[in-house]
DNA sequence: CTGGAATCTGTAGTGGCTACAGATGCAAGG
DNA sequence: CCTTGCATCTGTAGCCACTACAGATTCCAG
């Protein structure tokens, strides 16, 4: 055990395989500064410490929930200032969560006219393909006054 | 009424108007050759006819749906070539409409995800966030081997 | 003929990465 | 000590499907 330091950190390649966070992400992330400058090596190789890390965690975890990235800079803006209202948090969440259900809405309706087009057709070779006619003939949209 | 061509066409404004595409998206339409060239005025102007208009229409159409571009132009080329073959543009929307379940399917994952992180918190100004706390906690993720 | 709206071309920006190219760094084996 | 070969470096360009300008030109009603 060396007197000094002890743990040396990660390399980028270590907490690209600990968090499942892409090197080149990890790279945009810095440019981007939604990640602190990390150390470096003599040579110029990035050095992570466990903090940077936990924090690498947290946006992937966000971005798994479909945080985005200014979602995620505020969340950790807030963390950092040690300014954490979970009133404010939970406000962020719930935001999300409307956006999520409104797309899950959005989705369905698509799904719903999917299998209704496809579900008239024969599939066979004939030329009059009623899913065809229908992209078509959905009819012109009207303008909107 | 002028006796040599009573229909002169749409301008761009009109199209877009119409089929509620932006005029900037179907220069762009035009650009990536989804759509095809208009005739011009002796001035420049784009002027189109109603097989244009069709044609704008079905595009529109089909992104509603969710189909993307590249999907839009085999279509477009089934159609162009008459060789619209029922089996095929069934199989296409079975295969869209399998994407949009998959997402929606991901998105109610999300969807619970984020309602039991905010059901965890109080909402109060306490400084530590059940929120925070669990897009901390999600644990390392192991790594794939 | 004039004035203002419509349209023109071309380029750059969006979000959130991903994919290179070509130059270095680093660590283990001989 | 030196090689070898993987890891990492910087910087730029590409992806999708548009959108947003700038600055020039065209069109059409009054």
């Amino acid at each position: 055990m060396s007197g000094i330091t002890n743990t040396r950190g990660y390399g980028i390649g270590a907490i690209s395989r600990e968090t499942g966070v892409n090197i080149e992400t990890i790279r945009y992330y810095e440019k981007i500064a939604l990640m602190p400058d990390p150390g470096r090596t003599s040579g110029g190789n990035r050095q992570y410490s466990h903090d940077h890390l936990k924090r690498l965690s947290f946006i992937r975890h966000s971005r798994d929930l479909g945080f985005r990235i200014e979602e995620i800079r505020a969340l950790l803006s807030m963390v950092d200032q040690k300014d954490v209202s979970c009133g404010d948090v939970h406000r962020m969440t719930m935001q999300h969560l409307g956006t999520v259900r409104a797309k899950i809405a959005h989705l369905q309706v698509l799904e719903s006219a999917l299998q209704d087009m496809a579900s008239e057709c024969a599939k066979g070779d004939v030329p009059d393909c009623p899913i065809i006619e229908s992209l078509f003939e959905m009819g012109v949209v009207e303008p909107k006054a």
